[in-house]
DNA sequence: ACCACATATCGATGTCTGTCAATGCTTACT
DNA sequence: AGTAAGCATTGACAGACATCGATATGTGGT
């Protein structure tokens, strides 16, 4: 039971699209996997690090401009990064001595798609 | 710093329309605010309740027909409805001596906006 | 009035996580 | 080579939270 469109779910957000929240009933599975993505966006440095990512100049913002923002320590913002980036939210890309970070709206799209009505 | 337009947000999410969070930058009240709404969704167990009363006859669901379901004692059960109520995403009607919940939809989609491109 | 049932609340507990200081690693510059 | 800068990793700790058993509250039937 609990499963009655959605045949196959990898990360359990990329083939949704609008409503499967409130279209189906989600299995124990795929809604631990829904929630540990929402876990990431659910903490205000990590909100703030997207939102600052995403209307940096040219949609891009390097590590070291996103310390003093924050106004957190370097550690807690490096891996505030780290988990967004492992979360599929952020990709990052290494210049010379410097990080790179871009939001990947696609990823936040597939998330918002499973809220919609 | 931080606050770019955004005049007065009172829960943060019911005035926004589509973006706000890559269109702007957050300040840590406001990203306090909508942590703590993706909070309430971080959860497989109130996941799974939101899809279980959307899904359900009438798209209201009686808490005695939600314990079994989730796998979960009931007194957790209640714990979770309560949060999703306090949280705005369900509505609670007493009828009886039965608990009727209903799943607010404008809610969800206030947060669905927050996250579409 | 009493009893059975549905739901909410309380107290306790184990786990998870956001944070920082200290440290390590890599890259560029001289 | 040596040095400095940017970033990641580690270890530790306090606070938050999901969960349960026990109990309280409220409602309807007999």
């Amino acid at each position: 039971m609990a499963s009655t469109t959605s045949p196959s779910i990898d990360t359990g957000l990329a083939t949704a699209c609008c409503g499967p929240l409130v279209a189906t009933v989600l299995d124990e599975a795929t809604a631990t996997e829904l929630a540990d993505a929402f876990k990431v966006l659910a903490d205000p440095a990590r909100l703030r690090l997207l939102s600052l990512i995403a209307a940096a100049d040219g949609g891009e913002a390097c590590a070291c401009d996103l310390v003093e923002p924050l106004d957190r320590s370097q550690p807690t913002v490096s891996h505030h990064l780290s988990t967004l980036v492992e979360a599929g939210f952020l990709t990052r890309e290494k210049r010379g001595r410097w990080a790179w970070y871009r939001v990947d709206p696609e990823r936040l799209g597939s998330l918002a798609s499973i809220l919609c009505p």
